[in-house]
RNA sequence: GCCCGGAUGGUGGAAUGGUAGACACGCAGGACUUAAAAUCCUGUAGCCAUUGCGGCUGUGCGGGUUCAAGUCCCGCUCCGGGUACCA
């Protein structure tokens, strides 16, 4: 009887499922372990084989650690809200409800023919109303709270409330917008609507009138993360700077917090590192300089407080406040034609571009250390955004400003012994200071620390901690993503009460915006609460997906996110599985979301993922046919002759080609026009080409797990998703080595059935050598699952296999737990072997075996001896050999040595079990 | 520009500083078969010797540390990813 993996797995899923097998609960006598994957957006265009790389990875990891007697809690959901969707319904007036539900069936459909092991029960949709009940609660408690950072935590605004009526803001210390300063009195006198707007300044959700990147062919506001280059990541259309009034996440509170916390969890360094980079924290000094003939002042940030005598010229961001105060009337009309056209600039305009402009001001600035007059100039080089949007340019040591002073013809000057500044500035923070008055003959770090004491000594300004990281715009125009729940009374926003949540998406009749720009909430018939209207913008993508980890603990919970119960039992994630993609989106969102929950209560963990592991890319391979060009017969040259012709190389369905080898018949039925095609051949077959690209409609590349699974089983696939490589490396897809990996199944069934369907399984008794080869092999799978070297265990277990089928082993007492150890990566195929051996529950959730170490020594071990590291023979020693006795046979054995014996042995280094190396002269 | 990775046979890839190339694909040869498929066996880094055991060279390039380097250190080259006027 052969291996019918069809109907094996059919079986065992359906075991599976009806006797829910994979349901979890709370087990207060198991230690839990919470693996999780990054749940899919579910795309039209369904999973193709690279999706499912993690999510086998993680199933693995889940079944094996099941088996290791922990409670494991490994749920799926769907990110269901989302761009795509939408568009989808602007062009068929689907809605998006219906186009999500059928992409869920079908991912979900395709999912389960590979055999997870998830507790479905647990499924979270984010386009549920009783899912994003519980994003709308936490936005907002977010409403509801400030940051408070001398305690480093959120805190209720009512506390900040009380502290204003009775200190103003003296002494308050909070996370805000701008900096106020008020008395009790002026609070007290304030009406209600202006005291509404004072506390929008500290409100962790606020609303605020930011800069923000508009993309017009979206009809959307996007957050940085969503751009890319200056084009949305999203269709790549351009996108602009506009200023709007927007709902904002204080994410920047927790900068600190965050940077800080990376040091705490087993993320990979790269991903840290873009994270750090991401948070952007640099530390420097904002420094105050007097504007000449006014009474204005500016403020500018540094992290060169050392290079201040090399400062020749001051530059300010366009649209920096302090632009009208310092513009002389003489500059007026320049300077408001440079303002004009770099506001029609888009982001990607100034990228391409990369042209230095700018524009004089007409005033100069006083260096507050020498007393020099410096020109004070305008150039969008400078960002608004980020310090005090105004910079002192120090042309010798920044590029940006040397190629501003170059431009403009203004004067460098160099500040560094030995250095050449006419062509080049010099930017690396060493060397020997120059030029710079009591500075002088210091090194940059510390003329860094001097020039820092002299700032505050002499109350020029103060050190500074800046951070990059900007707060999150959170309003996004459009239908499908969650309402906010807040509506306007006054012009001013006010919260629905609890009770009303969920604020369920209205319907509309387009999924457009209105005739006046409003988003395509506006359209809906009663959106307003108490004749008050509501929100009309949605939620960011991003929203759905930064809480869901707590709500897989208690998804049925109808009173809260999570239960304290709950949450104190499955605290965070243990193993967090996915694409490097969202190091700087969804990872930055959902730590800042769960460190505002763990401020407020609702979370008892700091930090929602402990260890995160990225599964690298599945590429495509892409294959090519070669048409001869100009040729009336449409013929198709095979690959290693194409240089005999000129050929024009087309994509080719890569489901009709097996190892690079075409499928002539099923390509000529591909396309009409190839109907009459003809080939070239080599050696009767035809070659393709092949390129590696991103997996894509397009290039003809995208391969389905369903039809490998129809092909090969899922057992094959999960082995051999796992064998292509480590898992954190990018590979493309490339079905020429499963063949290996199926007949590795085979192989294995046929330790237990012979060809005529009877059970080969015998009850005597292993040889040593037998167990040897399986105490191995579970050690071996051990280690390698914990280090997530899967692809080296699936080697171990081919060869233990192969080693088996060279013993002609079909022993119980070795195959039973050869099955036990291969369950978490082929299940279905060990469920029904293991049902033959005529056990009766699931290998699955059987216990895993553990290695006996008596059966790893060697009793002999071979060590190669090496001279002058130079292999020569080898020394065979009883296991237990000490050192002193192997140093002996080695001198012993070196009389016996011919070629070496007018050499005189200096040194014996013995490496325990691995190799003795010999010193000898000469 | 900056920050991270990476470079090993024809291919994907193994190697806590200790016999480089595990395992798999592909290829070649063989067995079984009327034949094919399936299955099994042998060989497979390169070069030389293969009716001798074997020898030499080899982990992108150039140096170094070490008894011993794919692995550690210094200097390059190329490839991939992230990020960018962040002062």
């Amino acid at each position: 009887m052969e291996y019918n993996f069809e109907e094996i797995e059919k079986k065992w899923q359906k075991f599976w499922n009806d006797n829910k097998i994979y349901k979890t609960d709370i087990d207060i006598s198991k230690p839990k372990f919470y693996v999780l994957d990054m749940f899919p957006y579910p795309s039209g265009s369904g999973l193709h084989v690279g999706h499912p790389l993690g999510y086998i990875a993680s199933d693995i990891y889940s079944r094996y650690k099941r088996m290791k007697g922990f409670n494991v809690l490994h749920p799926m959901g769907f990110d269901a809200f989302g761009l795509p969707a939408e568009q989808f319904a602007i062009q068929t007036g689907q809605h998006p409800a219906i186009t999500t539900k059928q992409n869920i069936n079908r991912y979900r459909n395709q999912l389960d023919k590979m055999g997870f092991c998830y507790d479905w029960d647990r499924e979270v949709q984010t386009s549920d109303p009783k899912y994003y009940l519980w994003t709308q609660w936490a936005f907002l408690n977010m409403f509801e709270s400030f940051y408070n950072k001398s305690q480093e935590s959120a805190r209720p605004i009512r506390e900040l409330i009380q502290h204003f009526e009775q200190f103003g803001t003296k002494g308050v210390n909070a996370a805000q917008t701008e900096e106020l300063q008020f008395t009790a009195d002026e609070w007290n006198s304030k009406s209600d609507k202006e005291k509404q707007e004072v506390l929008m300044n500290y409100r962790i959700a606020y609303l605020g009138i930011t800069m923000v990147n508009w993309c017009p062919e979206l009809g959307t506001v996007l957050a940085n993360d969503e751009v890319i280059n200056g084009l949305s990541e999203r269709g790549g259309h351009p996108v602009e700077q506009k200023l709007m009034k927007q709902w904002c996440l204080r994410v920047s509170a927790y900068s600190q917090r965050l940077l800080d916390g990376l040091n705490t969890i087993e993320w990979t360094e790269s991903l840290k590192e873009s994270q750090r980079n991401w948070i952007g924290r640099s530390e420097g000094a904002e420094m105050v300089f007097d504007v000449l003939n006014s009474n204005s002042k500016i403020q500018v940030f540094t992290t060169r407080p050392d290079t201040i005598f090399g400062v020749t010229f001051m530059v300010l961001a366009p649209e920096s406040d302090y632009v009208p105060l310092v513009t002389t009337p003489e500059q007026q009309k320049e300077v408001e034609k440079y303002i004009e056209t770099v506001k029609h600039k888009t982001e990607r305009d100034r990228m391409i571009e990369k042209k230095v402009t700018g524009v004089f001001t007409g005033s100069y600035a006083i260096n507050p250390f020498n007393g020099t007059k410096i020109p004070i100039w305008i150039s969008d080089y400078v960002l608004a955004g980020y310090g005090t949007g105004a910079i002192m340019a120090v042309p010798g040591h920044d590029s940006r400003d040397h190629a501003f002073a170059k431009h403009f013809n203004l004067p460098i000057i160099p500040l560094i012994e030995g250095c050449d500044v006419t062509n080049e500035s010099f930017d690396a923070k060493e060397g020997i200071m120059i030029n710079s008055g009591f500075l002088n003959g210091l090194s940059v770090t510390e003329a860094i620390q001097t020039a820092n004491k002299y700032i505050e000594d002499n109350n020029l300004g103060h050190i500074k901690v800046n951070y990059r990281l900007r707060d999150a715009i959170f309003s996004r125009q459009r239908y499908w993503g969650e309402p906010f729940p807040v509506y306007y009374e006054n012009e001013m926003p006010s919260p629905l009460p609890f009770a009303q949540l969920p604020l369920e998406l209205p319907e509309v009749d387009k999924f457009l915006p209105t005739e006046t720009g409003e988003p395509p909430l506006a359209r809906a018939k009663k959106w307003n609460y108490m004749g008050f209207p509501l929100e009309t913008s949605t939620m960011p993508g991003f929203a759905g997906s930064s809480a869901y980890f707590l709500r897989y603990q208690d998804p049925k919970n109808e009173n809260a996110l999570v239960s304290k119960e709950a949450n104190d039992y499955w605290r965070n994630v243990d193993l967090y599985i996915g694409g490097t993609e969202h190091a700087t989106g969804h990872l930055i969102y959902s730590r800042f979301w769960n460190k505002f929950l763990f401020d407020t209560g609702f979370s008892c963990e700091d930090e929602p993922f402990k260890k995160l592991i990225n599964q690298g890319m599945i590429q495509g391979r892409s294959n090519f046919v070669y048409r001869i060009n100009n040729d009336d017969n449409c013929r198709f040259v095979s690959y290693g002759l194409k240089e005999n012709y000129d050929t024009t190389p087309l994509h080719v369905d890569v489901n009709i080609v097996e190892n690079d080898i075409l499928d002539i018949e099923a390509f000529k039925k591909w396309r009409p026009e190839f109907e009459k095609a003809e080939f070239i051949l080599e050696n009767g077959k035809y070659f393709c080409g092949y390129a590696v690209e991103k997996m894509g409609k397009r290039y003809h590349n995208v391969v389905n797990p369903d039809d490998v699974v129809k092909k090969y089983g899922a057992d094959t696939l999960r082995l051999y998703e796992m064998f292509l490589g480590p898992l954190e490396a990018s590979k493309p897809w490339d079905t020429a080595g499963i063949e290996g990996v199926h007949r590795f199944l085979k192989k294995t069934w046929r330790l237990f059935i012979t060809s005529e369907g009877n059970l080969k399984i015998t009850d005597e008794e292993p040889t040593p050598a037998e167990l040897k080869i399986l105490h191995r092999t579970i050690k071996k799978t051990e280690e390698d699952i914990e280090r997530f070297s899967l692809n080296t265990a699936v080697s171990s277990f081919m060869i233990c296999v192969n080693d088996l089928t060279e013993l002609k082993c079909s022993k119980r007492k070795i195959l039973e737990p050869l099955l036990i150890i291969l369950a978490p990566f082929a299940p279905h195929i060990c469920e029904e072997l293991w049902f033959f051996l005529g056990r009766s529950h699931s290998v699955t959730t059987a216990q895993w075996v553990d290695f006996d170490p008596k059966y790893l020594i060697e009793n002999i071990i071979q060590y190669p001896v090496s001279f002058n590291g130079k292999m020569r023979y080898k020394l065979e020693m009883p296991a237990d050999a000490t050192i002193e006795a192997i140093e002996q046979a080695v001198l012993e054995n070196h009389q016996s040595q011919k070629w070496i014996e007018n050499k005189e042995i200096k040194k014996i280094i013995v490496v325990p079990k691995k190799i003795i190396n010999v010193v000898v002269s000469g």
